[in-house]
DNA sequence: TTCCAGGTAGCCG
DNA sequence: CGGCTACATGGA
């Protein structure tokens, strides 16, 4: 892997890079902000900017960036640095459902996202289907978060902050389009500005994480597993949702949750959250057990 | 029209 | 604890 600064083109180019497809990467369910555009490059916004994602054969180019961006932000959030074929040749042993799945996901890598905004947009996400998910983050975003400016001719903003949600009323956050979810968006802001708590958890152990998250209003199990997964590096997690419950009882002839936590915990280990996205995307787009 | 979506809180036994 | 149900909204 060699990285490329195009300083004149402000863009970054990385060159030589294995399992990373940009359908996977940004069509699996892990991220709600990336939108496909004509030349099946993505545009999306993350930590406050906005850049553009293609790619050519083995590299990935990166629009509308720098270096100092690339280097503080970029490279950890496409966990570019990890070795993905360890993982799957681990994953694939003595699993042959596994194995189908990774082919079919093989560039998927685990985008390392905002612990804030990944919290409400999985708050967001109970019961509900992923293109909606995508557009209540995008009104909330328009309506409540900072305009980052125009790019190839549309307007971008910000994740709102704690603060603002925290600030204004629940009819307007419904606005949105979020339902019932409202209350729990409102309160959960509320709770995370008005308390250093939440930065203590940048740096807390996991079980602390866990048990703070479960606190939070409007997060349960399943919501909290995927905020550690996607946004605090908690890899052994494993989020079971409506697809992953389907996928493994029907191809795994599992019978219920239960024994599907002891499974995953048993035959994924530490790489819990790998498996799961993998058997999540494979089942989504299979729609596997559902009718 | 009815059913379902990356579930959870509240309530009941 | 474990099981049940209401819940907002839009797409199939």
């Amino acid at each position: 892997m060699k990285v490329k600064i195009d300083e004149k083109n402000k863009r970054v180019i990385i060159d030589g890079l294995k399992d990373f497809n940009l359908v996977h990467v940004f069509e699996c369910g892990q991220c709600f902000r990336w939108n496909k555009e004509k030349d099946d490059s993505y545009t999306g916004v993350a930590y406050g900017k906005v850049i553009n994602v293609s790619m050519n054969h083995q590299q990935l180019i990166i629009e509308n960036t720098t270096e100092e961006d690339y280097y503080n932000i970029w490279e950890n959030y496409f966990d570019l640095k990890r070795d993905y074929d360890a993982i799957k040749n681990q994953l694939i042993q003595n699993d042959k459902v596994m194995k189908k799945a990774i082919e079919f996901g093989n560039g998927i890598r685990l985008l390392n996202q905002n612990e804030w905004e990944t919290i409400i947009s999985f708050i967001l996400s109970q019961n509900r289907s992923i293109p909606i998910i995508k557009q209540n983050i995008e009104a909330l975003s328009q309506s409540y978060g900072k305009y980052i400016g125009n790019y190839r001719g549309r307007d971008y903003f910000d994740f709102p902050s704690p603060e603002k949600l925290a600030s204004i009323d629940i009819e307007d956050i419904i606005t949105c389009k979020v339902g019932y979810r409202a209350k729990y968006i409102k309160k959960t802001a509320y709770q995370i500005a008005n308390s250093n708590q939440f930065n203590q958890m940048l740096h807390a152990s996991e079980e602390e994480i866990e048990k703070y998250l479960l606190g939070l209003y409007g997060i349960g199990p399943k919501v909290a597993n995927c905020i550690m997964l996607f946004s605090f590096n908690k890899y052994k997690r494993f989020p079971i949702d409506v697809w992953v419950e389907r996928v493994m009882m029907e191809l795994y002839d599992l019978e219920d949750k239960k024994s599907i936590i002891q499974y995953a915990q048993k035959n994924y280990k530490d790489y819990g959250g790998f498996a799961q996205q993998y058997l999540f995307y494979y089942a989504k787009e299979h729609k596997i057990g559902s009718k």
